[in-house]
DNA sequence: ATTATCTATAGATCTATAGATAATGC
DNA sequence: ATTATCTATAGATCTATAGATAATGC
């Protein structure tokens, strides 16, 4: 491990951040938190390396948060399932038109891209499922579940079910695994980097098959 | 937070631990390492820590390996991939006969009962795949996919391609995908505590036809 | 004159080491 | 006599606070 800078230059004088509004200031910590968060999570982050990155001295961090925790529990927070709404809404009409292949490959790729995008995001939110106790974890499921995704899925594939066209079981664990396979593949291509040997689109079109076939009866 | 206990009593006197030999040692030292490590990863367990679940004092800890990080890496080498061995011949006599429903269920019943009984270090092995760089989870991958049962899974399934029983696709890929659902599904269930309101059976049943459906080609 | 920022530092850990103490086996 | 353990502590962080300094808007 190299030893600590001891004759730092005094070159590189602090320069004052610039003055933003509390709530201005407020957000773009925690912007630029997340991605040391999802980096290193709660417990490797200081609150040094917080205030380097939001370009701040770590007494302006206490300032506009009361612990390090708080900045966490805020970006955390913050970032919780936003934009699905319309999302939901767009597939609600593909379902009606029973376009199955279309709408799972939509879901599958926007899991996949939204993983890439917001890779800082959800890395954080598994060291947060980590860090969590399970009744924790439960909680935050079912705050999930609630609006979202899983509900969506889990209703489209009952009303697929009583059509005849899905297979029989529960749909809230169906709707587990078909959200559940493209996560994962998500998980470890986009937030472990692990190459998983072929292009996102391919991957996509694999993923949806998979799911789509796991889920049609077979006739 | 409760502030340190100052007056602690003289009673609880540190009873010296019993003498091992330095190999036993450290073999306990790491098996109560993982329990630690998996619930708070390794910036989150402090030596103190360590010392207190091995029963020795943080002394001893150092005597046996240089470093924190040192015991991470040997709880975390120490305990990969061990005796898949022999259950992957089981698997090879079901794959000759063609028990395609049995042999998934196997393998879908040994990840999620393996998640179950280990938590600890599969635990810590999600914190082992967010602390590391991504270069460093591709190597670990191919460590991993040399022998084992990603390698298997994606014989078996190209196997199964040429005599036409599944779907067309990198057999790679696929074996991710029916590997990586139960694994998810494991994650939530077992790492995490999230009830996903059906018994392991059922669930195991579930997982294993979604599967199987998915990559038999449809008639 | 009010609000945001920085500087300096206290106090609490936390990792790691050195040297003392106790147990084991020859 | 050798090996394992413990005690005490140094030195390095790390979190958080108090008070000084600078920028903004009235």
């Amino acid at each position: 491990m190299p030893k600590k800078m001891k004759n730092r230059r005094p070159a590189d004088k602090k320069t004052r951040a610039r003055r933003l509004s509390a709530s201005d200031r407020k957000l773009q910590i925690i912007e630029s938190a997340i991605g040391l968060f999802g980096k290193d999570g709660l417990k490797g982050t200081t609150t040094k390396a917080l205030a380097d990155a939001a370009g701040v001295s770590e007494g302006t961090i206490f300032k506009h948060f009361p612990t390090k925790e708080a900045v966490y529990m805020a970006a955390f927070e913050g970032r919780t399932g936003q934009d699905t709404r319309k999302f939901v809404l767009e597939l609600e009409q593909l379902a009606d038109k029973g376009q199955d292949e279309e709408l799972i490959q939509r879901v599958v790729r926007a899991i996949l891209f939204g993983y890439g995008r917001d890779r800082d995001l959800h890395r954080m939110l598994l060291y947060v499922r980590l860090g969590q106790s399970d009744q924790e974890n439960q909680e935050f499921n079912n705050r999930l579940d609630q609006t979202g995704m899983p509900a969506f899925v889990s209703r489209y594939i009952a009303v697929r079910q009583q059509q005849g066209v899905f297979v029989s079981g529960p749909p809230a664990i169906l709707a587990e695994m078909m959200l559940g396979l493209p996560i994962q593949l998500a998980t470890r291509s986009k937030l472990f980097g692990i190459d998983l040997g072929v292009d996102d689109e391919t991957l996509v079109e694999l993923l949806a098959r998979l799911c789509l076939n796991g889920l049609r009866k077979s006739s």
